[in-house]
DNA sequence: GATTAAACCGAACGACCGTGCTATTTGTCA
DNA sequence: TGACAAATAGCACGGTCGTTCGGTTTAATC
């Protein structure tokens, strides 16, 4: 059936699947030093032992580069933290699962600048309209989960606090991705220790530990 | 008697000061919103008015306006939310107004991207050697800052959490500079209100008022 | 195994970057 | 009021940016 396949358009072929793989994840890391626009193909053809316009063309344009790292970084994200989380029993337990694998994913520094999204939240005023759309996209999917699990999670009575739902959800997220931001400069896991002890009150169970990894 | 003046160099011009801080003015606004990266000489010239070559004179490289710049922004702070919470009658009362006045400085758009020190954050590793120790000087001055405060409000007995003194810190920062980042991309105002909620309960008075401007 | 397009390179482009150099205007001070 | 440096502009440089194009290699398809 060869469905969703243009007119006179072959397949890609599996190497170049395979460096435009390379080439994303080293661009991601990048991005999450620099930002998005200090990310530059010569930077990146460089890095990847490339030349610049055989790069290019994986991508055709500089935006649709951005575009890509977006996607990959997204990806990333659904992988590590919200998608594990999404599959936890209970609200409760999908709040405490995304706050310990957040934490743990910007410990085992998946990427050297920690959360992508966090180092380019900055410059989005910067970058090109369908990109600076497409990270808000992503950033809203991102509230309204952790929304829609504190309310859940206090309307089946696991959570009993007498906070608004917005307010934890607010304040879970402040504790979790400034301590991404500090940790990133300074390399101390104590402040991951820090927000998990907020979290722990926030959630009202101020003994548990973190799993750092499990399932 | 001419203290402090090299051999042969004369006062600088009133003129010259005068550009030289309306430059630095429009650069550190600049600066939140394109990170030191993004500030070029040449949009900064064109949005002085200035042509290149006439403004660069004032710093004599990249690196210096940088400098500048950070030193702009550090006295900013210190005008706006450092510097009168230190005039405060007790310690928490520091803590009280230093977190007042910066949701009402982000508030306030005094820079058009928020708190400076935020927005440049991300891309420290990016910067010159002199530049990121220039910020890094200024955050840990801000962070000794307001530890001693709360360690001596603690002291005092003006403070009872059962909290560490640096677990205090880190939430009061972690709420007020996340609220800085949400507010400077969807401008909605409810969000500095969620960060003084967060204040509130974590100094121990949880209906206490925002002046937002006083004295 | 021949065909064909994907993958990749090298060279070059116009634009903008930071930075010098020279010349001209202009505020300050002896 | 004249001397002189500070203030600013114009121009040109080497470098890097994103991008284009033509040519060569190479994996997939008939």
């Amino acid at each position: 059936m060869q469905a969703r396949q243009e007119r006179k358009k072959r397949k890609p072929r599996a190497d170049g699947e395979r460096t435009r793989a390379t080439i994303l994840n080293e661009a991601t890391s990048l991005a999450t030093l620099h930002g998005l626009g200090g990310l530059t193909i010569g930077r990146l053809a460089e890095l990847t032992g490339m030349s610049k316009s055989g790069l290019f063309a994986h991508f055709g344009s500089k935006e649709n580069l951005q575009l890509a790292v977006v996607a990959t970084a997204a990806r990333c994200a659904q992988e590590e933290y919200t998608g594990p989380a999404t599959q936890a029993d209970t609200p409760l337990e999908k709040l405490w699962s995304i706050s310990d694998r957040f934490l743990s994913f910007v410990e085992r520094r998946v990427f050297p600048g920690g959360c992508f999204f966090a180092a380019v939240t900055v410059e989005m005023h910067a970058l090109p309209d369908a990109v600076r759309r497409r990270i808000e996209r992503h950033q809203d999917g991102y509230f309204r989960l952790l929304d829609n699990w504190v309310k859940e999670a206090i309307r089946a009575g696991e959570l009993k606090s007498g906070l608004e739902p917005e307010q934890i959800a607010f304040e879970l997220h402040s504790l979790i991705i400034t301590s991404n931001t500090i940790f990133n400069i300074h390399g101390d896991p104590a402040v991951l220790e820090r927000a998990w002890d907020g979290v722990r009150r926030l959630l009202g169970d101020p003994g548990r530990p973190r799993n750092r990894q499990a399932e």
